[in-house]
DNA sequence: TGCATCCATTACCATATAGGAATATAGTAA
DNA sequence: TTACTATATTCCTATATGGTAATGGATGCA
């Protein structure tokens, strides 16, 4: 069992730990991952602080979505606001959030991968399953 | 800079690499890990596989509910089914989605833990924010 | 003051989905 | 065959949520 710690400098209590209200946490923190607008400003947020406005252009949506995106990302600690005469500037508060998401993307890479192994090695037309 | 990358044996491709339509794909992963439902049983096949009966007595909860969640996890490649006979085994197809629940728990703990300190730092009834 | 800008919030609508109840399907045994 | 068990699927409802439009609120400037 090979199995890799992510987590070096802090306790990490394991998913076999935690209890049922543990599990609402983590659910809702991985449920403020699960949109793609949301997954977008954090992209755009890699690069640098942004203002709404910037981000509202930048991803070719409205403010009030942006605005209310941001609000959730916030709730989770995600990204930290920082205002500026009208304006609000957003930045990454916490960088491991990216971690989480290149995770997701190795798995997928792999996933895909494979599958079109899988469909490859199979004549045209071939269903896997059913 | 002191970027941790998770991703060792392949080539994990990061955030910042991905068109939109990869993001969808990433979100709806992440969303399949937002449902407590899902994640219990994710954190009970951690221990063996076990039948479908099984999960539904142990987690307290419908058999069509239990068969539903598990087929979403079988649609992202994080279980796999192993039938015998009128029964359905489930098993863990790819343990690194418990990589992903423990950083998730991991950054909790610490964002609880600065709560707290801030809590405790204030007279009690103090807001931090509006 | 008055007005403009920037952002947050609210109300509303359309869609997605978790859950339950009922039904369908598949395997097993008599 | 018929009956029984285990699981999957379908239908339905209640709730949650993403999006838009409209409004509110705060700041800055003439």
């Amino acid at each position: 069992m090979n199995r890799k710690r992510n987590c070096i400098n802090t306790e990490c209590p394991q998913l076999k730990a935690l209890d049922d209200r543990a599990l609402d946490h983590v659910a809702e923190y991985f449920r403020a991952l699960s949109e793609p607008l949301r997954l977008r400003i954090l992209k755009t947020l890699q690069d640098r602080p942004h203002k709404v406005g910037e981000l509202t252009e930048l991803l070719d949506c409205s403010q009030a979505n942006v605005s209310k995106h941001l609000a959730i990302l916030m709730r989770h600690g995600m990204v930290e606001r920082d205002a500026q005469g009208t304006s609000a500037f957003y930045r990454i508060a916490d960088p491991r959030v990216y971690d989480l998401c290149d995770l997701v993307c190795g798995q997928m890479a792999l996933r895909f991968a494979s599958q079109a192994q899988l469909l490859g090695a199979r004549p045209a037309g071939a269903r896997s399953r059913r």
